[in-house]
RNA sequence: GCUGGAAUGGCGCAGUCGGUAGCGCAACUGAUUCGUAAUCAGUAGGUCGUCGGUUCAAGUCCGAUUUCCAGCUCCA
């Protein structure tokens, strides 16, 4: 029998040889990927035919099908490990996820040092080779088996399946585990996997059942991939704007000042100054939004008339005692009535449509104390909010609008590329969760779905994630570690008008209740921050820069002239500094390029006679001399159209 | 909110079996006035997150608490 494998080389077995044998052979080498074939002539998948009979499994090295089952079956590994290092441990589950897999255990929480030895005792098992072998079991005999087993886990997890199902196991050498399955057919192939940490997590998920301890672990096919991955996981810790943050001096937390609450530093503050400019301009100046101004908190009433009192009292922080005073008041954890109110005001015609308002809101919710996270999950921030108010006619352009301004700022911001749309629906399982009738919402969510088509924006819909009073689009990004955040939302209300008595008079002199729609340009500014610093690992496009320029003069001898391009620099509004220290040039520059500046001007003797400057870029090394004057209309012209320069890889020393 | 870990000069870290704290960088002072990633010498700086307990004696042991981190859960 010949098969001819993936990469032409064409491998011979007697006609004898059984197709597990084969298979065996194969995935031994890993590295050459030989899933689909020719087996006598004929073009097969392997891993198909050896799924179909359950039997056995082959894998291929770029195959995420094939990565999952070699990282299921590393979790197997795990689990046998961990039984025979702690016989005591009960078994929960163990799939493979999309950084590797894990395993969860009832045990006494492990430390590092346990996972070490659990490790060492994986390498054990492997190196012994143990084929995984399939059996079936009626569902009552299967019940019983992990019954005398010990393991009340599995025992729930078979109960919950069908009554007449078959169910099937995996056994290798002592170790049987509840599985469907499919598996590498021997633990040998597993060459590179690691156990990378441990955590507490709850039987499936319920904050009610018992806690469980998770070891999460990665494997991959070959030793320089999983050398890769452990490479990447400290480029992401070296990311990570929550350390990043902190060192760049962006940001501060103090205990006394309290969770959730971080102090922006001058020079985190400083692009957020930038960003929330470049917002409030673009809005006012391109989309024609007004500005408003409101109360940052107010008294209990508003927040009944909302909504809020009933379902979100626990997210609020409420100053004050129902019991025993007149008055209580609340922080606001949203903008939305402050700007009906001043919509009511004043009796608007169909005429005065749309109004588009705008608001730099800083919004308090009281977040549970594990919740809070560096400055993606805060109990005080800032976003670009806004509230449209339209006519029911209006209502898919200004959405089309709304999302087009979406759009814009992350194009600007370089981050298209690193988001994606959510269409989030209400839950029609959980009806009272919502207002309004499903028609209402199918049909609103049908002109949302129509927007998205239209424009050639790529989606996806969740259900339960909308807001209470009609569906949104969620623009997500993910953080350095996979997680996933909400940064832009804009969201479809045709019910809250009624609640809030909101009307306008049409041509026939009616009273008509107008369309909402809830938005933010950018969302929170502290989340966005957190996403940039992730992004660009503090490396900021020029624009957004809290010092664009440092001035280093060559010595004392030329201050003076430094000082002089520093305001020619101010002068065009560009933020510069110069260091006026008595070091050296090369220590100034190892400083400077430490602060993850854009810009260097060095200044000496030839410079100042010439009025020139040397220009030292993060992006093109060294640029040469140019004249002052030519310098700053380069950078300005790069602040001004808020140009993202490629950087040159850094090299290090 | 839950589970675990952590907290020592500005930052990064050491501190053994309990015997009243060390190092590097940064800072400061002086010298140096320098051409593209670290000039030399010196000085100062902490009561060990906070509160309480055990002890002759606590950074070290115990309890509480605050904050930070990881994960879970939650996020209209």
């Amino acid at each position: 029998m010949k098969i001819t494998l993936k990469d032409g080389s064409v491998k011979e077995y007697a006609e004898s040889k059984s197709v597990y044998d084969i298979a065996l052979d194969i995935s031994e080498g890993l590295a050459r990927a030989a899933c689909a074939g020719e087996v006598n002539g004929e073009v097969v998948d392997l891993r198909t035919v050896v799924d179909e009979d359950c039997e056995l499994n082959i894998l291929t090295a770029n195959d995420e099908k094939g990565l999952a089952t070699l990282r299921h079956t590393t979790s197997h590994v795990l689990a046998e490990a961990v039984k025979n290092v702690f016989p005591d441990a009960k078994l929960a589950i163990g799939p493979s996820i999309d950084t590797g897999y894990y395993y969860d255990f009832e045990h006494a929480p492990f430390s590092r040092e346990d996972l070490d030895k659990i490790e060492a005792e994986m390498k054990k098992i492997i190196k012994k080779g143990e084929k995984l072998e399939r059996f079936t079991l009626p569902r009552a005999e299967a019940i019983k088996f992990m019954e005398e087993k010990g393991e009340p886990y599995k025992v729930e997890l078979i109960q919950d399946l069908p009554e007449d199902a078959e169910i099937s196991f995996y056994k290798q050498g002592e170790f049987t585990d509840l599985c469907a399955g499919p598996h590498l057919m021997n633990t040998k192939p597993i060459k590179a996997f690691k156990l990378i940490s441990s955590s507490m997590a709850y039987w499936r998920g319920d904050s009610n059942k018992a806690q469980l301890q998770r070891i999460y672990g990665t494997a991959f096919t070959k030793k320089d991939e999983l050398a890769a991955y452990l490479e990447h996981l400290e480029d992401i810790k070296r990311r990570d704007h929550n350390k990043l943050g902190r060192e760049m001096e962006l940001f501060t937390t103090v205990d006394v000042i309290g969770q959730g609450l971080p102090l922006l530093m001058p020079k985190g503050a400083k692009i957020i100054q930038k960003m929330q400019r470049w917002i409030e301009d673009t809005e006012d100046n391109e989309w024609g939004y007004v500005r408003t101004k409101t109360p940052l908190m107010a008294k209990s009433d508003l927040y009944k008339i909302s909504g809020h009192w009933g379902h979100y009292k626990e997210g609020m922080f409420v100053l004050g005692d129902e019991e025993t005073d007149k008055e209580v008041f609340a922080l606001r954890p949203m903008t939305c009535p402050f700007q009906y109110y001043v919509y009511k005001a004043s009796q608007k015609s169909y005429r005065d449509l749309p109004i588009r308002y705008g608001e730099t809101s800083t919004l308090f919710r009281n977040e549970d104390s594990g919740e809070m996270h560096g400055l993606t999950r805060v109990r005080q921030f800032t976003i670009s909010e806004g509230h449209l108010i339209v006519r029911p006619d209006q209502m898919v352009e200004e959405f089309k609008g709304c999302l087009a301004l979406a759009k814009y700022c992350l194009e600007t911001l370089g981050v298209q590329e690193d988001v994606t749309y959510r269409l989030s629906k209400w839950d029609p399982n959980n009806k009272e969760k919502y207002i309004g009738s499903e028609e209402v919402w199918e049909e609103t969510q049908g002109h949302i779905r129509q927007v998205l088509t239209e424009l050639e924006i790529p989606f996806y819909e969740e259900e339960g994630e909308a807001a209470f009073y009609g569906p949104k689009v969620d623009i997500q990004a993910k953080n350095v570690y996979g997680k996933e955040d909400t940064m832009i939302t804009i969201q479809w209300d045709a019910v809250l008008a009624e609640q809030f008595d909101m009307y306008y008079i049409d041509q026939n002199g009616d009273k008509v209740r107008p369309y909402i729609i809830h938005r933010t340009a950018m969302g929170c500014y502290e989340r966005t921050l957190a996403w940039l610093i992730e992004k660009y690992a503090g490396k900021f496009p020029t624009w957004l820069c809290p010092e664009q320029v440092r001035v280093l003069p060559i010595s004392e001898k030329y201050m003076d002239y430094a000082e002089k391009v520093r305001k020619e620099l101010a002068k065009n509004g560009v933020d510069a500094t110069v260091d006026n220290r008595s070091e050296k040039i090369g220590y100034k520059i190892r400083e400077a390029r430490l602060d993850k500046l854009p810009y260097m001007l060095i200044v000496g003797e030839k410079e100042e006679a010439e009025g020139l400057v040397s220009v030292r870029s993060r992006f093109a090394g060294d640029e040469g001399q140019k004249s002052l004057g030519d310098f700053v209309d380069q950078i300005c012209k790069e602040i001004r159209t808020k140009e993202i320069r490629k950087e040159i890889p850094q090299e290090t020393k």
